[in-house]
DNA sequence: TATAAATTAAAACAGATGTTTTAAACTAAG
DNA sequence: CTTAGTTTAAAACATCTGTTTTAATTTATA
Protein backbone atom coordinates (compact mmCIF):
# COMPACT_ATOMS: atom_id res chain seq x y z
CA UNK A 1 0.00 0.00 0.00
CA UNK A 2 2.42 2.77 -1.05
CA UNK A 3 1.08 5.93 -0.08
CA UNK A 4 0.40 8.61 -2.76
CA UNK A 5 2.85 11.28 -3.07
CA UNK A 6 1.11 13.98 -1.72
CA UNK A 7 0.92 17.53 -3.10
CA UNK A 8 2.58 18.86 0.31
CA UNK A 9 5.76 16.51 -0.54
CA UNK A 10 5.49 17.31 -4.18
CA UNK A 11 5.81 20.63 -3.22
CA UNK A 12 8.72 19.98 -0.50
CA UNK A 13 11.18 18.37 -3.47
CA UNK A 14 10.51 20.79 -5.77
CA UNK A 15 10.75 23.69 -3.39
CA UNK A 16 13.99 21.95 -2.69
CA UNK A 17 15.50 21.47 -5.97
CA UNK A 18 15.21 24.63 -7.03
CA UNK A 19 16.30 26.57 -3.72
CA UNK A 20 20.03 24.22 -4.23
CA UNK A 21 19.95 25.53 -7.63
CA UNK A 22 19.00 29.23 -7.81
CA UNK A 23 18.88 30.12 -4.04
CA UNK A 24 15.61 31.40 -2.48
CA UNK A 25 14.97 34.55 -2.95
CA UNK A 26 15.62 33.89 -6.88
CA UNK A 27 13.27 30.45 -7.10
CA UNK A 28 9.99 32.14 -7.09
CA UNK A 29 6.34 30.34 -5.74
CA UNK A 30 5.27 29.91 -9.61
CA UNK A 31 8.37 28.45 -10.60
CA UNK A 32 8.33 25.85 -7.70
CA UNK A 33 4.36 25.15 -8.15
CA UNK A 34 4.47 24.94 -12.04
CA UNK A 35 7.93 22.49 -11.54
CA UNK A 36 5.89 20.21 -8.69
CA UNK A 37 2.74 20.04 -11.41
CA UNK A 38 0.37 21.57 -8.14
CA UNK A 39 -1.44 24.55 -8.01
CA UNK A 40 0.35 28.23 -6.86
CA UNK A 41 -2.38 28.87 -3.86
CA UNK A 42 -1.33 24.90 -2.24
CA UNK A 43 1.73 26.61 -0.94
CA UNK A 44 0.49 28.91 1.34
CA UNK A 45 -2.41 26.36 2.03
CA UNK A 46 0.08 23.57 3.50
CA UNK A 47 2.48 25.68 4.27
CA UNK A 48 1.55 29.17 5.12
CA UNK A 49 4.16 31.44 3.78
CA UNK A 50 7.40 31.16 1.38
CA UNK A 51 9.47 31.78 4.38
CA UNK A 52 7.59 28.46 6.38
CA UNK A 53 8.06 26.59 3.00
CA UNK A 54 11.81 27.57 3.30
CA UNK A 55 12.18 26.85 6.70
CA UNK A 56 10.30 23.59 6.15
CA UNK A 57 12.69 22.20 3.28
CA UNK A 58 15.77 23.20 5.71
CA UNK A 59 14.47 21.24 8.63
CA UNK A 60 14.43 17.97 6.71
CA UNK A 61 18.04 17.89 6.38
CA UNK A 62 18.94 19.99 9.63
CA UNK A 63 17.39 17.46 11.91
CA UNK A 64 19.00 14.55 10.32
CA UNK A 65 22.44 16.41 10.49
CA UNK A 66 22.60 18.21 13.53
CA UNK A 67 21.92 15.18 15.50
CA UNK A 68 24.30 13.34 13.79
CA UNK A 69 26.96 16.26 14.28
CA UNK A 70 26.66 16.17 18.11
CA UNK A 71 26.80 12.73 17.95
CA UNK A 72 30.27 12.85 16.49
CA UNK A 73 31.31 16.38 18.33
CA UNK A 74 30.53 14.63 21.87
CA UNK A 75 33.17 11.49 20.53
CA UNK A 76 35.48 13.70 20.11
CA UNK A 77 35.22 15.55 23.32
CA UNK A 78 35.72 12.89 25.26
CA UNK A 79 39.82 12.74 24.04
CA UNK A 80 41.77 15.00 25.96
CA UNK A 81 43.85 15.99 22.73
CA UNK A 82 42.08 17.33 19.55
CA UNK A 83 43.32 18.70 16.62
CA UNK A 84 41.21 21.21 14.54
CA UNK A 85 41.26 18.56 11.89
CA UNK A 86 39.70 15.95 13.38
CA UNK A 87 37.44 18.88 14.13
CA UNK A 88 36.51 19.76 10.46
CA UNK A 89 36.44 15.57 10.14
CA UNK A 90 33.58 15.01 12.39
CA UNK A 91 31.35 16.60 9.88
CA UNK A 92 32.27 13.93 7.23
CA UNK A 93 29.95 11.66 8.53
CA UNK A 94 26.69 13.00 9.56
CA UNK A 95 26.45 14.83 5.60
CA UNK A 96 26.99 11.43 4.34
CA UNK A 97 24.23 10.45 6.43
CA UNK A 98 22.28 12.80 4.60
CA UNK A 99 22.10 10.71 1.82
CA UNK A 100 19.61 8.67 3.44
CA UNK A 101 17.51 11.79 3.21
CA UNK A 102 18.08 12.05 -0.97
CA UNK A 103 20.01 10.74 -3.55
CA UNK A 104 23.03 13.32 -3.60
CA UNK A 105 21.20 14.67 -0.23
CA UNK A 106 25.31 16.10 1.05
CA UNK A 107 25.69 18.68 -1.89
CA UNK A 108 21.91 19.57 -2.09
CA UNK A 109 22.06 20.39 1.99
CA UNK A 110 25.50 22.26 1.63
CA UNK A 111 23.75 24.19 -1.21
CA UNK A 112 20.92 24.95 0.70
CA UNK A 113 22.71 26.04 3.66
CA UNK A 114 25.25 28.05 1.61
CA UNK A 115 22.20 29.64 0.07
CA UNK A 116 20.92 30.52 3.38
CA UNK A 117 23.74 31.44 5.10
CA UNK A 118 24.22 33.76 2.29
CA UNK A 119 20.76 35.41 1.66
CA UNK A 120 18.84 35.52 4.62
CA UNK A 121 21.77 35.52 7.43
CA UNK A 122 19.83 37.10 10.45
CA UNK A 123 16.82 34.49 9.58
CA UNK A 124 18.75 31.10 9.57
CA UNK A 125 21.19 32.57 12.43
CA UNK A 126 18.08 33.05 14.53
CA UNK A 127 16.36 29.72 13.71
CA UNK A 128 20.02 27.21 13.94
CA UNK A 129 20.92 29.03 17.26
CA UNK A 130 17.16 28.50 17.85
CA UNK A 131 16.77 25.09 17.61
CA UNK A 132 20.38 23.74 18.11
CA UNK A 133 22.60 25.85 19.74
CA UNK A 134 23.50 23.53 22.01
CA UNK A 135 25.46 22.04 19.01
CA UNK A 136 26.89 25.17 17.97
CA UNK A 137 28.48 25.79 21.14
CA UNK A 138 30.36 22.01 21.56
CA UNK A 139 31.66 22.79 18.17
CA UNK A 140 33.11 25.58 19.51
CA UNK A 141 34.20 23.96 22.87
CA UNK A 142 36.13 21.27 20.67
CA UNK A 143 37.85 23.94 18.48
CA UNK A 144 38.82 25.80 21.44
CA UNK A 145 40.42 22.24 22.73
CA UNK A 146 41.99 22.08 20.11
CA UNK A 147 43.20 25.33 19.22
CA UNK A 148 43.63 26.38 23.23
CA UNK A 149 45.99 28.84 22.23
CA UNK A 150 43.62 31.02 20.53
CA UNK A 151 41.51 33.90 22.35
CA UNK A 152 38.12 33.20 22.47
CA UNK A 153 37.76 36.36 19.97
CA UNK A 154 39.81 35.48 17.43
CA UNK A 155 38.09 31.77 17.53
CA UNK A 156 34.99 33.08 16.92
CA UNK A 157 36.22 34.88 13.62
CA UNK A 158 38.18 32.31 12.63
CA UNK A 159 35.28 30.14 12.69
CA UNK A 160 33.24 33.03 10.55
CA UNK A 161 36.10 32.49 7.82
CA UNK A 162 35.31 29.41 7.75
CA UNK A 163 31.79 29.66 7.10
CA UNK A 164 32.65 32.34 4.90
CA UNK A 165 34.92 29.70 2.58
CA UNK A 166 32.43 26.75 3.01
CA UNK A 167 29.53 28.65 2.02
CA UNK A 168 31.15 29.71 -1.01
CA UNK A 169 32.60 27.18 -2.17
CA UNK A 170 29.25 25.53 -2.08
CA UNK A 171 27.08 28.27 -3.77
CA UNK A 172 29.92 28.63 -6.32
CA UNK A 173 30.50 25.34 -6.74
CA UNK A 174 28.74 24.31 -9.66
CA UNK A 175 30.30 26.96 -11.99
CA UNK A 176 34.01 26.49 -10.47
CA UNK A 177 33.58 22.98 -11.08
CA UNK A 178 33.25 23.65 -15.11
CA UNK A 179 35.63 26.40 -14.69
CA UNK A 180 38.17 23.59 -13.43
CA UNK A 181 37.29 21.10 -15.54
CA UNK A 182 37.45 23.05 -18.76
CA UNK A 183 40.98 24.76 -17.52
CA UNK A 184 43.00 22.20 -16.44
CA UNK A 185 41.09 18.81 -17.16
CA UNK A 186 40.30 17.40 -13.94
CA UNK A 187 36.75 17.05 -13.21
CA UNK A 188 36.05 16.93 -9.21
CA UNK A 189 32.34 15.67 -7.98
CA UNK A 190 30.70 17.63 -5.89
CA UNK A 191 31.16 16.27 -2.95
CA UNK A 192 34.87 16.03 -3.16
CA UNK A 193 34.60 19.79 -2.61
CA UNK A 194 34.65 18.87 0.82
CA UNK A 195 37.75 16.90 0.55
CA UNK A 196 39.78 19.90 -0.57
CA UNK A 197 37.84 22.09 1.98
CA UNK A 198 39.02 20.73 5.15
CA UNK A 199 42.71 20.55 4.83
CA UNK A 200 42.45 24.53 3.96
CA UNK A 201 40.06 25.43 6.34
CA UNK A 202 42.15 23.33 9.32
CA UNK A 203 45.25 25.34 8.00
CA UNK A 204 43.58 28.35 8.10
CA UNK A 205 42.38 27.82 12.13
CA UNK A 206 45.86 26.27 12.94
CA UNK A 207 47.12 29.55 11.67
CA UNK A 208 49.50 31.68 14.00
CA UNK A 209 47.71 34.33 15.44
CA UNK A 210 47.89 38.16 13.85
CA UNK A 211 50.48 39.72 15.90
CA UNK B 1 34.88 78.13 -8.63
CA UNK B 2 33.58 74.71 -6.96
CA UNK B 3 31.62 72.62 -9.13
CA UNK B 4 28.19 72.04 -7.96
CA UNK B 5 27.66 68.34 -7.03
CA UNK B 6 25.91 66.92 -9.76
CA UNK B 7 22.71 64.95 -10.10
CA UNK B 8 24.88 61.90 -11.53
CA UNK B 9 27.47 62.16 -8.83
CA UNK B 10 24.36 62.30 -6.14
CA UNK B 11 23.34 58.96 -7.56
CA UNK B 12 26.75 57.02 -7.49
CA UNK B 13 27.23 58.22 -4.06
CA UNK B 14 23.43 57.10 -2.76
CA UNK B 15 24.42 54.03 -4.59
CA UNK B 16 27.78 53.26 -3.26
CA UNK B 17 26.37 54.05 0.34
CA UNK B 18 23.22 52.19 -0.13
CA UNK B 19 24.92 48.88 -1.93
CA UNK B 20 27.49 48.71 0.02
CA UNK B 21 24.84 48.35 3.26
CA UNK B 22 22.39 46.44 1.52
CA UNK B 23 23.42 45.00 -1.45
CA UNK B 24 22.44 45.14 -4.97
CA UNK B 25 20.02 43.64 -5.60
CA UNK B 26 18.13 44.53 -2.06
CA UNK B 27 18.44 48.14 -3.11
CA UNK B 28 15.91 49.46 -5.53
CA UNK B 29 16.51 52.45 -7.29
CA UNK B 30 13.29 54.24 -5.66
CA UNK B 31 15.99 53.96 -2.42
CA UNK B 32 18.83 55.43 -4.07
CA UNK B 33 16.93 58.54 -5.94
CA UNK B 34 14.87 59.14 -2.45
CA UNK B 35 18.53 59.10 -0.68
CA UNK B 36 19.91 61.29 -3.05
CA UNK B 37 17.30 63.42 -3.18
CA UNK B 38 17.06 63.08 -7.47
CA UNK B 39 14.29 62.13 -9.92
CA UNK B 40 13.71 58.58 -9.94
CA UNK B 41 14.13 58.47 -14.08
CA UNK B 42 17.60 60.34 -13.59
CA UNK B 43 19.26 57.34 -13.06
CA UNK B 44 18.03 55.72 -16.65
CA UNK B 45 18.75 58.61 -18.27
CA UNK B 46 22.50 59.46 -16.49
CA UNK B 47 23.03 55.59 -16.64
CA UNK B 48 21.06 53.72 -18.99
CA UNK B 49 20.12 50.71 -15.96
CA UNK B 50 20.62 49.83 -12.71
CA UNK B 51 23.51 47.48 -13.74
CA UNK B 52 25.38 50.35 -15.83
CA UNK B 53 24.90 51.84 -12.37
CA UNK B 54 26.65 48.82 -10.13
CA UNK B 55 29.36 48.89 -13.05
CA UNK B 56 30.07 52.85 -12.30
CA UNK B 57 30.01 52.87 -8.58
CA UNK B 58 32.59 49.80 -9.30
CA UNK B 59 34.64 51.29 -11.34
CA UNK B 60 35.40 53.80 -8.97
CA UNK B 61 37.18 51.77 -6.59
CA UNK B 62 38.27 49.03 -8.96
CA UNK B 63 40.30 51.90 -11.41
CA UNK B 64 42.26 52.63 -8.27
CA UNK B 65 42.88 49.06 -6.56
CA UNK B 66 43.57 47.00 -9.68
CA UNK B 67 46.42 49.14 -10.85
CA UNK B 68 47.65 49.32 -7.35
CA UNK B 69 47.35 45.94 -7.01
CA UNK B 70 49.37 45.00 -10.00
CA UNK B 71 52.24 46.93 -8.94
CA UNK B 72 52.75 45.49 -5.46
CA UNK B 73 52.46 41.98 -7.39
CA UNK B 74 54.62 42.84 -10.02
CA UNK B 75 57.75 44.40 -6.99
CA UNK B 76 57.14 40.98 -5.41
CA UNK B 77 57.36 38.91 -8.16
CA UNK B 78 61.16 40.22 -8.69
CA UNK B 79 62.19 38.19 -5.38
CA UNK B 80 62.87 34.82 -6.14
CA UNK B 81 61.38 33.14 -2.73
CA UNK B 82 57.86 34.32 -1.65
CA UNK B 83 55.83 33.07 0.79
CA UNK B 84 52.07 32.93 1.09
CA UNK B 85 51.68 35.49 3.65
CA UNK B 86 53.84 38.48 1.09
CA UNK B 87 50.95 37.64 -1.18
CA UNK B 88 48.18 38.32 0.55
CA UNK B 89 49.93 41.72 1.95
CA UNK B 90 50.21 42.69 -0.65
CA UNK B 91 46.61 43.99 -1.14
CA UNK B 92 46.99 45.99 2.26
CA UNK B 93 48.70 48.75 0.57
CA UNK B 94 46.01 48.73 -2.30
CA UNK B 95 43.29 48.97 0.46
CA UNK B 96 44.63 52.03 1.94
CA UNK B 97 44.68 54.16 -0.82
CA UNK B 98 40.85 54.03 -1.45
CA UNK B 99 40.73 55.69 1.35
CA UNK B 100 41.56 59.38 -1.38
CA UNK B 101 38.31 57.86 -3.33
CA UNK B 102 36.50 58.80 -0.20
CA UNK B 103 36.37 58.22 3.69
CA UNK B 104 35.91 54.34 4.47
CA UNK B 105 36.65 53.41 1.16
CA UNK B 106 38.72 50.63 1.79
CA UNK B 107 35.75 49.13 4.19
CA UNK B 108 32.97 50.39 1.24
CA UNK B 109 34.90 48.80 -1.53
CA UNK B 110 35.08 45.44 0.15
CA UNK B 111 31.54 45.44 0.95
CA UNK B 112 30.96 46.09 -2.42
CA UNK B 113 33.06 43.89 -3.59
CA UNK B 114 31.18 40.91 -1.20
CA UNK B 115 27.98 41.70 -2.67
CA UNK B 116 28.97 41.29 -6.17
CA UNK B 117 30.39 38.66 -5.24
CA UNK B 118 28.25 37.41 -3.93
CA UNK B 119 25.25 38.19 -5.92
CA UNK B 120 26.01 38.17 -8.90
CA UNK B 121 29.10 36.15 -9.47
CA UNK B 122 29.09 35.59 -13.46
CA UNK B 123 28.50 39.01 -13.72
CA UNK B 124 31.09 40.49 -11.93
CA UNK B 125 33.34 37.50 -12.88
CA UNK B 126 33.67 38.90 -16.76
CA UNK B 127 33.50 42.08 -15.95
CA UNK B 128 36.96 42.03 -13.48
CA UNK B 129 38.07 39.33 -16.06
CA UNK B 130 37.84 41.34 -19.11
CA UNK B 131 39.17 44.26 -17.45
CA UNK B 132 42.25 43.02 -14.88
CA UNK B 133 42.41 39.75 -16.26
CA UNK B 134 45.83 40.74 -15.89
CA UNK B 135 46.19 41.43 -12.40
CA UNK B 136 44.71 38.07 -11.83
CA UNK B 137 46.84 36.47 -13.92
CA UNK B 138 49.80 37.72 -12.30
CA UNK B 139 48.27 37.41 -8.70
CA UNK B 140 48.14 33.01 -9.38
CA UNK B 141 51.68 33.10 -10.79
CA UNK B 142 52.51 34.77 -7.56
CA UNK B 143 50.53 32.56 -5.41
CA UNK B 144 52.29 29.70 -7.48
CA UNK B 145 55.57 30.95 -6.75
CA UNK B 146 55.08 30.98 -3.28
CA UNK B 147 53.53 27.27 -2.98
CA UNK B 148 55.39 25.52 -5.94
CA UNK B 149 53.82 22.17 -4.31
CA UNK B 150 50.36 22.87 -4.91
CA UNK B 151 49.05 21.95 -7.88
CA UNK B 152 47.50 24.25 -10.29
CA UNK B 153 43.98 23.21 -9.64
CA UNK B 154 44.47 22.89 -6.22
CA UNK B 155 45.59 26.48 -6.00
CA UNK B 156 42.59 27.21 -8.30
CA UNK B 157 40.11 25.72 -5.55
CA UNK B 158 42.03 27.02 -2.58
CA UNK B 159 42.36 30.73 -4.20
CA UNK B 160 38.18 30.59 -4.21
CA UNK B 161 38.35 29.53 -0.60
CA UNK B 162 40.37 32.36 0.24
CA UNK B 163 37.75 34.49 -2.05
CA UNK B 164 34.81 33.19 -0.22
CA UNK B 165 36.01 33.38 3.26
CA UNK B 166 37.09 37.34 2.58
CA UNK B 167 33.58 38.33 0.51
CA UNK B 168 31.60 36.70 3.82
CA UNK B 169 33.89 38.24 6.45
CA UNK B 170 33.33 41.33 4.52
CA UNK B 171 29.08 40.93 4.00
CA UNK B 172 28.52 39.28 7.17
CA UNK B 173 31.34 42.37 8.52
CA UNK B 174 28.93 44.61 10.85
CA UNK B 175 26.67 41.78 11.92
CA UNK B 176 30.08 39.95 13.24
CA UNK B 177 31.43 42.90 14.74
CA UNK B 178 28.11 43.83 16.57
CA UNK B 179 28.24 40.15 18.16
CA UNK B 180 31.78 40.09 18.92
CA UNK B 181 31.69 43.35 20.80
CA UNK B 182 28.35 42.22 22.96
CA UNK B 183 29.78 38.57 23.71
CA UNK B 184 33.74 39.39 24.00
CA UNK B 185 33.99 42.86 24.92
CA UNK B 186 36.03 43.47 22.12
CA UNK B 187 35.45 46.19 19.58
CA UNK B 188 36.94 45.53 15.90
CA UNK B 189 37.22 48.42 13.60
CA UNK B 190 36.09 47.92 10.53
CA UNK B 191 39.06 47.26 8.57
CA UNK B 192 40.65 45.43 11.24
CA UNK B 193 39.01 42.45 9.82
CA UNK B 194 41.50 42.09 7.25
CA UNK B 195 44.05 41.96 9.85
CA UNK B 196 42.40 38.82 11.52
CA UNK B 197 41.93 37.48 7.66
CA UNK B 198 44.75 37.66 6.17
CA UNK B 199 47.27 34.71 8.74
CA UNK B 200 43.92 32.82 8.44
CA UNK B 201 44.05 32.54 5.05
CA UNK B 202 48.12 32.30 4.27
CA UNK B 203 47.73 29.04 6.60
CA UNK B 204 44.90 27.69 5.00
CA UNK B 205 47.04 28.17 1.45
CA UNK B 206 49.80 26.86 3.21
CA UNK B 207 48.46 23.67 4.35
CA UNK B 208 49.20 20.30 3.16
CA UNK B 209 47.87 18.88 0.37
CA UNK B 210 44.72 16.74 0.46
CA UNK B 211 45.72 13.29 -0.08
C1' DT C 1 18.40 87.72 -26.07
C1' DA C 2 16.88 83.91 -28.90
C1' DT C 3 17.42 79.25 -29.77
C1' DA C 4 18.96 74.64 -29.26
C1' DA C 5 20.44 71.16 -26.31
C1' DA C 6 20.74 68.96 -21.98
C1' DT C 7 18.65 67.90 -17.86
C1' DT C 8 14.92 67.19 -14.50
C1' DA C 9 10.16 66.01 -13.22
C1' DA C 10 5.84 63.41 -13.04
C1' DA C 11 3.34 59.86 -14.55
C1' DA C 12 2.44 55.74 -16.58
C1' DC C 13 4.00 51.19 -18.20
C1' DA C 14 4.80 46.27 -18.21
C1' DG C 15 6.08 42.59 -15.64
C1' DA C 16 6.91 39.95 -11.56
C1' DT C 17 6.20 38.68 -6.75
C1' DG C 18 3.81 36.65 -2.44
C1' DT C 19 -0.70 36.33 -0.75
C1' DT C 20 -5.84 36.02 -0.47
C1' DT C 21 -10.32 35.01 -1.95
C1' DT C 22 -13.90 32.30 -3.92
C1' DA C 23 -15.66 28.41 -5.81
C1' DA C 24 -15.14 23.70 -7.34
C1' DA C 25 -13.71 18.95 -6.57
C1' DC C 26 -12.50 15.31 -3.94
C1' DT C 27 -12.47 12.25 0.30
C1' DA C 28 -14.04 10.02 4.18
C1' DA C 29 -17.43 9.33 7.98
C1' DG C 30 -22.36 8.66 9.40
C1' DC D 1 -26.23 8.05 -0.48
C1' DT D 2 -25.51 12.13 1.95
C1' DT D 3 -23.04 15.30 4.23
C1' DA D 4 -19.10 17.53 6.42
C1' DG D 5 -14.34 18.40 6.08
C1' DT D 6 -10.29 18.61 3.38
C1' DT D 7 -7.92 19.67 -0.57
C1' DT D 8 -7.35 21.67 -5.20
C1' DA D 9 -8.23 25.14 -8.77
C1' DA D 10 -8.65 29.70 -10.92
C1' DA D 11 -8.70 34.26 -10.50
C1' DA D 12 -7.92 38.51 -8.55
C1' DC D 13 -5.31 41.44 -5.28
C1' DA D 14 -1.92 44.49 -3.62
C1' DT D 15 2.66 45.72 -3.95
C1' DC D 16 6.97 46.16 -5.74
C1' DT D 17 10.40 46.23 -9.47
C1' DG D 18 13.20 48.46 -13.52
C1' DT D 19 12.11 51.07 -17.40
C1' DT D 20 9.87 54.45 -20.75
C1' DT D 21 7.35 58.26 -22.15
C1' DT D 22 6.05 62.91 -22.27
C1' DA D 23 6.36 67.41 -20.86
C1' DA D 24 8.51 71.08 -18.20
C1' DT D 25 12.59 73.30 -16.96
C1' DT D 26 17.20 74.61 -16.82
C1' DT D 27 21.62 75.34 -19.04
C1' DA D 28 24.63 76.60 -22.47
C1' DT D 29 25.45 78.42 -27.13
C1' DA D 30 25.36 81.61 -31.01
Amino acid sequence: MAKRVTTKDKILNAAEALFAEHGFEQTSLRQITAFAEVNLASVNYHFGSKKALIQAVMARYLEVFMPALDLQLASLQKQHVISTRQVFDCFREPLKQLSSVRKGGPTLFLSLLGFAYAEIQGHLRRYTMDHFGAVMERLLTVLHMANPQLSPVDMFWRLHFVLGATVFAQVSGPALREIAAADFGETVRADQIVDKLIPFLAGGVDAASPT
